[in-house]
DNA sequence: TAGCCTACCAAGCACTTGCTTGGCTAGCGA
DNA sequence: TCGCTAGCCAAGCAAGTGCTTGGTAGGCTA
């Protein structure tokens, strides 16, 4: 394989994550990612300069993808609710095919965020903040969402229910991604009640 | 004052109940928490056994208490609309009363979980489950609510956007928690559509 | 005033933490 | 065959971790 030299990293970077997302950044020694790798814990030191740039390593090229989709459907041309319900859909994906990245961004960003080496966290969580709350605007001014709505008040809802479902949703489970965004939007767009 | 014996390890107790929910349970030492009180950490020892019969402490109390109220709601007259309703009203008046506690039961549960001392969390989220999925299926039973929704996915979207407002909502804020619960249900009961 | 209790300090122990150092080995291109 | 590199080990250090021990000061009560 052409990629051999990256494939070790990697795999590191791998086993790193599920344990930072299962058990913490904090909660992780060193010990624990080099033995889950058969390795010893001096080891890790011959792939990384520390174990918070594996972190960083982690949470930066996933950062860097997610954002891409959402200034993607930014520029789209489908209409307001269209864009909303692609940016729900998209991060529903995210959390399908990278479990252990949201984990750790939902459990760590605050903690991690009070270093320097990690404001970039804090960039990225204002550029969401930006992504949604535009989106939430155009809805209200094209007439497809009611106007008395806080849009703030549900930016945070819609931010917190799509990220936290990282705790219970089963990749390879009963409902698919698409299953559990089609569900979130009926809810979100139309309410529960009769 | 009479329970002078009982205040200081109450108010140890709430230091150490800031640091946990900032800091988290872990990545707070015994150290932190002295120092906060203005004593050395082996002071502490006179209070309480160990850290982690501090944070019991506080998780317990909290939720015979939070639980308390649910079973006030499960067991009162009011119809199936109301009953949800408030429901969701005393979580966020929780997260309101008793910012610390929740904090901490959202951040910690999962790996304090894993100590046989603290089965008792899983207990209690399989009852905070049952409480809801009651709500939910006498709703849709009565004809308040829909009948196309999956109640086990509804139960998580609530709960998830429920308690994890804790990490935004400001106890002294511009929006009191009564504001955020009308805002909530609006969206929950309604949807955000026209 | 003697005995007891609450609240704390000072010192340190046993262990864990992230990380360092110096060296070994297998494989590959020249 | 030589030098180079990737990948790893063995040993250990300095800082921090939860917790223990023996002791002190002040107040309450019999």
């Amino acid at each position: 394989m052409a990629e051999t030299t990256q494939t070790r990293r990697e795999e590191l970077l791998q086993i790193a994550a599920e344990l930072f997302a299962t058990k913490g950044f904090k909660n992780t020694t060193v010990r624990d990612i080099a033995d889950a790798a058969g390795i010893l814990s001096g080891s890790l030191y011959h792939h990384f300069d520390s174990k918070e740039s594996m972190v960083d390593e982690i949470l930066s090229s996933f950062q860097e993808e997610l954002f891409g989709a959402y200034a993607g459907i930014l520029a789209g041309t489908d209409d307001p609710r269209a864009k909303l319900e692609a940016a729900v859909r998209v991060s529903f994906e995210a959390i399908d095919h990278h479990r252990d990245e949201v984990a750790i961004f939902q459990n760590e960003a605050d903690y991690l965020g009070t270093f320097d080496r990690f404001a970039y966290l804090a960039d990225r969580n204002q550029q969401s903040r930006d992504v949604w709350l535009t989106l939430l605007r155009e809805g209200v001014a094209s007439g497809a969402l009611r106007k008395d709505l806080d849009v703030e008040l549900v930016y945070r809802f819609i931010r917190d229910t799509v990220w936290v479902a990282v705790r219970w949703y089963q990749p390879g489970g009963k409902l698919s991604h698409h299953d559990v965004a089609d569900q979130y939007l009926t809810i979100l767009l139309d309410g529960i009640t009769t």
